[in-house]
DNA sequence: GCTGAAAAGTATTTTCG
DNA sequence: CGAAAATACTTTTCAGC
């Protein structure tokens, strides 16, 4: 992992379909080796894969919240992680320090869905409480950086 | 906006760097025609881009926190998003319903300079007060649906 | 371990219907 | 929208550092 490898990572976080070949040129490298740097950085785990960058809001969905969870005593975090894996609404969520035991990032086609959505996960059974913060506008999107 | 859009959206999310050709196989469509459909959901905005996925633990920023910054009486939106974009453990960050104005969602190499960031963001002007959830573990993490 | 040149194999892009 | 041709990219091979 050198400082070359960091610009590779850089330049792919960009650019997620940058050739070979226009990386090579702008690390000085040839295109096989960047290449066999890219595998390596994947086998390493330092590089998951690439995705597709998408606007929610422009695909309906418009409402986007962060909730954070109060469990039941003696809940089990893999319990409530199943649980929200069950909502394909729940987009990300951590176990986190702090009043509330976890916080989920939801995204949802209406306040009217998040409403109905806050409602099913204190239904279901783990989740005694909520607590959300929904989402006015975007201050920061940074891409992530190596 | 079609079936075979959201389709051609789902399979580049799941593989940003897919070839028009596997794709085109995928949704029974030739290369052409899913380029230019690629083409046109960029240009209509519903796709932003492509970009590589990184694990940020493998690289160093092992530490991951939700940070609720309580604003002075009277600062706007603008100022404070200016002053967060100055700081590169600043990941994200957004206005918010609640007790707290806004959220910066932050990365740091370690807990010590997480607490040198916090500090910093405090004397910095327009933040006031902030709360902090440290993130322990990942529950959930879904890639991105269309 | 790393590198790259060159050849071979694929994918992309343009053209045209 | 797709077939076909032209161009560009990727991947393998092989050899050198």
């Amino acid at each position: 992992m050198d400082a070359v490898d960091r610009q590779i990572l850089t330049l792919l976080v960009q650019d997620g379909r940058r050739t070979y070949d226009d990386i090579a040129t702008r690390v000085a490298l040839s295109p096989p080796s960047v290449r066999r740097r890219v595998d390596r950085l994947q086998a390493d785990g330092a590089l998951h894969g690439f995705t597709a960058i998408l606007d929610h809001a422009a695909l309906g969905w418009t409402t986007e919240a962060l909730v954070e969870l109060f469990f039941a005593p003696g809940t089990l975090l893999e319990e409530v992680a199943a649980t929200l894996r069950d909502y394909p609404e729940v987009v990300e969520a951590w176990s986190v320090t702090g009043e509330a035991d976890a916080i989920a990032r939801v995204r949802t086609r209406s306040n009217a869905d998040l409403e109905r959505l806050i409602r099913a996960l204190q239904e279901d059974g783990s989740v005694l409480r909520t607590r959300s913060q929904v989402i006015l506008s975007a201050l920061v999107t940074r891409p992530a950086s190596a």
